[in-house]
RNA sequence: GGCCCCAUCGUCUAGCCUGGCCUAGGACACCGGCCUUUCACGCCGGCGACACGGGUUCGAAUCCCGUUGGGGUCACCA
């Protein structure tokens, strides 16, 4: 019982973005199948902020990421804002520890000090370029005597620390590309301290998976030739080797990697544009993944019972927005409760200056949810709800002018209803079958006057609703302007 | 350019490992129709793909080789 109890340890997975710029749909997705992971296999899931570049990383970043991600519905056990026991989870909040590890590096000969300077360097590899080869560190400081040393010391240079690359092929097997072989010879002895004492990624990120104990590393496909050069350290420092597993990225619709220039591809940008939080989870878990039958709404619990890595396909994905449009309307019209919608759609009204209390929201919500896919849209579709000042367009005066009938029926609807204290769905369908009787008019002929004269669109909402939405009053306030603008 | 990865409708994908059930299935988009006395939702139908060329095999989307195309990566960024 006891050995069984041991052999269950749970796998720890983490999420590591660097804060220098919003969460972008491509680390929405990365996070997204680390938290799939973890929900499907009952592991801890940690959110860790690599800011070791001090230049672009942002504390309003961090916090813009944190909101994104909870915005998205992604949960962590342990992270920046929670804490946990292998803390802290920041980075730059953890340079003591990765000293010691570069000290123990220095020591057993495994990484050396480097004096060439930059520009060095950037001739070095411009005569590479030049002569068409690739372009590997020399090695040359990797044995200075001590004298070299002092010498370039007293010339005031500061050095990087490089790790000294054995030459080997590594070999890992990814969870998703299977066996992945490189050898060492394609990267060279590369910097892991900065002449300005901040260590570099590809080593930080070894000593925190490591001190973290994570498991799983679950990443970027831009991550798999980064892969080996860990491992190596992995290697020196006697570390457990994590599983890999390395998605495919995400791509923008000209086919390249997912970025800034490909516009509005934030998960802010989302939000922002009226998507539900729901929907671009159930979206962004298809992106790469799928479900084993064909129902593609699928609600979060049911996502992670089935979500397995191994079902990762390989190819890169191109993000369709298309298919997020819809199925945000699917989200919106039949997924969540009216309250629920409602509530998301609140700042949504308000931000288009349509002003009322709660159930009138509602009300309208109810009314337009059909027919909307995101809440951007309600501007256009709930339009009529909110304003009384109807334009008439020269193309509906024409036509209200060439039709003798249309008048009529407007003025018809109006006599019914003018002295009338309330107005309901079923008022709307007994006077309008009443007209049609007594005009002849019915379909089209009968309900386009009415829409014209109520909304001054040729399209829209059922009209039943909307007169018993907007109340009587504004009812007879619209025709009455009708009828005085072309009587 | 070196190295690595990928390749099914326009897009997301099922099938591929364990060849025959594939006349290649689903979804979005698009087109047409039905429902609705109006709008929308919904329903039904249509269009549309195994990148190419060689093998292997009785039989290949599925296995092998090559070609082409696309992508990623080559920092004192992550």
């Amino acid at each position: 019982m006891i050995m069984d109890f041991r052999r269950k340890k749970l796998k720890r997975v983490r999420f590591a973005p660097s804060p220098t710029g919003y969460l972008h749909l491509g680390n929405a997705r990365t996070a997204l199948f680390n938290y799939l992971f973890a929900k499907h296999e009952g592991s801890t899931f940690i959110l860790r902020i690599e800011d070791t570049d001090l230049e672009r990383s942002k504390k309003e970043y961090e916090e813009m990421l944190i909101e994104d991600l909870k915005w998205l519905g992604i949960e962590w056990d342990e992270g920046p804002d929670r804490g946990g026991k292998y803390g802290p989870y920041r980075q730059s909040e953890r340079l003591d520890i990765y000293h010691k590890y570069v000290d123990k590096l220095l020591k057993s000969g495994d990484a050396y000090y480097c004096y060439c300077t930059e520009e060095e360097l950037e001739k070095e590899r411009e005569k590479a370029i030049a002569e068409g080869r690739p372009y590997r560190y020399s090695g040359k400081c990797r044995n200075l005597t001590e004298e070299e040393r002092s010498e370039y010391e007293a010339k005031g240079i500061k050095p990087v620390i490089r790790f000294k690359v054995p030459e080997k092929t590594v070999v890992f097997e990814d969870v998703i590309r299977g066996v992945v072989e490189i050898d060492t010879k394609e990267f060279g002895d590369f910097v892991i301290v900065r002449a300005d004492g901040m260590p570099v990624y590809n080593f930080v990120v070894v000593i925190d998976d490591a001190l973290m104990e994570i498991t799983h590393v679950i990443r970027g496909e831009d991550h798999l030739s980064n892969t080996p050069k860990q491992i190596v350290i992995y290697e020196a420092l006697g570390f457990n080797i994590p599983t890999f597993a390395h998605l495919p990225i995400i791509l923008g619709e000209d086919r390249t990697k997912l970025s800034k220039r490909h516009g509005a591809v934030s998960v802010r940008a989302l939000k922002d544009e009226g998507y539900l939080s729901e929907a671009v989870f159930n979206a962004l878990s298809l992106l790469g993944w799928h479900p084993k039958d064909e129902k593609e709404i699928l609600p979060k619990e049911e996502i992670f019972k089935q979500f397995r890595l191994e079902d990762v396909n390989k190819s890169p994905a191109i993000f369709d927005r298309n298919k997020l449009r819809w199925m945000n309307g699917v989200y919106i019209r039949e997924i969540l409760p009216l309250e629920e919608v409602t509530k998301r759609a609140v700042e949504f009204f308000e931000g288009f200056g349509y002003k009322a209390d709660f159930e009138y929201y509602k009300k309208v919500m109810e009314a337009v949810r059909d027919s909307i896919e995101t809440m951007l849209d309600i501007k256009e579709r709930a339009k009529v709800f909110f304003v009384d000042e109807i334009i008439f367009s020269e193309d509906v005066v024409k036509e209200v002018r060439s039709d003798e009938k249309f008048y009529k029926v407007v003025e018809a609807f109006y006599q019914k209803i003018k002295d009338k204290g309330g107005i309901s769905k079923e008022d709307f369908k007994t006077i309008t079958k009443e007209i049609q009787q007594e005009l002849g008019v019915k379909g089209k002929g009968l309900f386009h006057p009415l829409r014209i004269a109520l909304t001054g669109e040729s399209s829209g909402v059922g009209l039943d609703i909307l007169v018993e939405v907007i109340g009587i009053e504004r009812v007879k306030f619209r025709l009455k302007r009708f009828l005085e603008y072309f009587g």
